[in-house]
DNA sequence: TTAGTTACTTGCGATTTGCAAGTAACTGTA
DNA sequence: TACAGTTACTTGCAAATCGCAAGTAACTAA
């Protein structure tokens, strides 16, 4: 047997796709993704979305997503100590993904929010593409 | 109240990347999608990819698919009868999606099939892109 | 007649989800 | 100094979903 078809321990097969969505492929993962190319950083940010994200579940997506390097935690102030997370590069380069998910919304859904309305609120979303 | 945020009953509001991620936000839904796209039309031939799709979850799936409008299903033979899953345009819409996650799998995660070869095997993946 | 294939459905234990409540650390106001 | 408020979580638990195995229905081919 040369080839299983999986990659390493982890991971379904070795399709780009599937090793994809082994870490984004469920209902909450992208949602923080946007939020935070939408500039937001703070875990009560996160909650005050729309969707009302179960506050175990941003916890626990939070923590994945840095183990994966895609998030950064970091101190943005000592007394009270908070914190902020930031997308790496890794997680910045989702940003075709998430575009992806705008237009295809945007043409199937009907009364989704334009691409051209998200833009507007927030610029750094769309930049550099 | 003017606008709850949400949209219609189902939709956890009308961002178009949440309302795209209630249907396709699972580990399973958008690799049936690749399968289709990959040129595959049997229950047969999507239960054989390498991932190995649990088949309540497949038949469950592909129900949803074609409720949404993103899959059709048509009888290509009679006795015995025998059917076949196509995208619609609507699935076939998704391709950046997909092309999108391949290109993410590729730069981040090591070992994953590239693009190229992907393309390769199958041509019509890709096209009029 | 019997084994094989296709396309599912059903049962059921295990995992994951979502809601609520609780906790820890600190701040700002009286 | 006391107390309500904020931030960032954790914990408990019922309900929903998942995944494995087995079963079923319709048909073919030997």
């Amino acid at each position: 047997m040369i080839d299983s078809g999986k990659i390493g321990e982890t991971g379904r097969s070795s399709c780009p796709v599937s090793c994809s969505l082994d870490l984004l492929g469920d209902k909450w993962t992208l949602l923080v993704v946007r939020d935070l190319l939408l500039g937001k950083t703070t875990y009560t940010e996160f909650q005050k979305s729309p969707e009302g994200i179960p506050t175990n579940i941003l916890a626990e997506r939070l923590k994945r997503l840095q183990a994966a390097g895609i998030v950064e935690k970091s101190r943005y102030q000592e007394r009270p100590v908070r914190h902020a997370y930031r997308l790496t590069e890794k997680g910045r380069d989702l940003r075709p993904v998430l575009s992806a998910l705008i237009d295809w919304g945007n043409k199937y859904i009907p009364g989704t929010v334009s691409r051209a309305q998200i833009e507007a609120m927030a610029p750094q979303l769309m930049e550099g593409e």
